[in-house]
DNA sequence: CAATAGGGTTAGGGTTTG
DNA sequence: TCAAACCCTAACCCTATT
């Protein structure tokens, strides 16, 4: 039962032929993991993926994510950590905390399934999205004006739209990002036109 | 990091009448649309959808598409095709009145094989087999898929697969030892290696 | 070739609209 | 009401750089 915890198995090299997981469902996080990835950092600073990744103390959360994962994991946290980048959906109580591993299950109360370090975050604005507020981000109109206001010619940089909106309201932290990524869309929709100058 | 190229966005000269901001109105899909995206889906498969919209034969129709919009379509198209119904409500809390007995009939883990609606002729499923001659028993394709989607260069532990595929499905009581079983097997077949760290 | 940073892409849930 | 079309974000992929 307690198997020789050094046995390890992997794919064949040269059995190449990835075919028959061609779509991975995606792992959500869990609370469990995002804490071991927030001790892992603690510990060993941002960045040190690997290291964080093999740490004993930590392996067992996270063995089944890459060390790029946990950059990425990470990345995602520090957007909807700062800035009010995300609306916490309280919709259902997601009870869907999976335990890596059940090694000595306590069987005291535990009433704290979400140890997050500081709270602070959550519960940002309660309200639904009734009105006002920046709650509708409909970010593709924002850009459009922006960039119809700016009355370039010869078409505008990303900075420069990035900056102008930035300047006239507020924006999430992750707003560069969304920035981009709504740019390329709206390219890919054919609103706007992607240029290259040399 | 520096002098990237200057890339540059402007909005469309003449041509689209898309009204940009809130009242922009649903653009449905035509028949030509659809049909391009089944081809498209045909050649390049379910999920590449930024190399369905780039690619030549199908940018024509599918101009004024993202391949987001690609994405969400075939979901909608795959909706319609099978069965009927809204997108999966899912409101079942799961009660767990049933004890962990699996089904008999053990749904893999394939998302969404092809729900094309003109049936045509099965398209040739490309990622069924390999050399392999045999079709794989239901556990090994699991397996295999679990350990792939894992992509740890160095291996994964026995425990991990299991946790693996237990938190993503419904699995028997005896899988663990189902699964020693089948991984001893898949060695014998070389299909996965053996590794032993230190 | 290994690891990281960062932009790009997809999957999935949510929201709006006809 | 309901579903197609659309939006937003987390998770994942690709590639340049070191």
């Amino acid at each position: 039962m307690s198997c020789s915890p050094a046995l390890i198995v992997r794919r064949k090299k040269s059995g190449e032929r990835l075919s028959i997981a061609m779509g991975a469902p995606k792992q959500k996080w869990t609370s469990e993991e995002e804490e071991a990835l927030r001790a892992g950092v603690d510990k060993h600073g941002a960045g040190k993926w690997r290291t964080i990744q093999k740490d004993p103390e930590f392996s067992h959360c996270l063995s089944t994510r890459s060390n790029i994962d946990l950059k990425d994991k990470w990345r995602n946290m520090s957007i909807s950590a700062s800035g009010q980048g995300s609306r916490e959906k309280m919709r259902t109580p997601k009870p869907k905390a999976i335990p890596c591993i059940p090694v000595s299950n306590s069987p005291s109360v535990t009433p704290a399934p979400f140890p997050h370090k500081d709270a602070a975050l959550t519960t940002a604005d309660a309200t639904k999205n009734s009105e006002d507020g920046k709650v509708p981000p409909r970010y593709a109109a924002l850009i459009i004006e922006a960039i119809t206001s700016m009355q370039e010619p010869n078409g505008v940089e990303i900075g420069a739209i990035f900056n102008f909106i930035e300047q006239r309201q507020e924006v999430a932290q992750n707003f560069r990002r969304v920035l981009s990524s709504k740019l390329r869309r709206l390219v890919a929709q054919n609103k706007i036109e992607r240029v290259t100058l040399l």
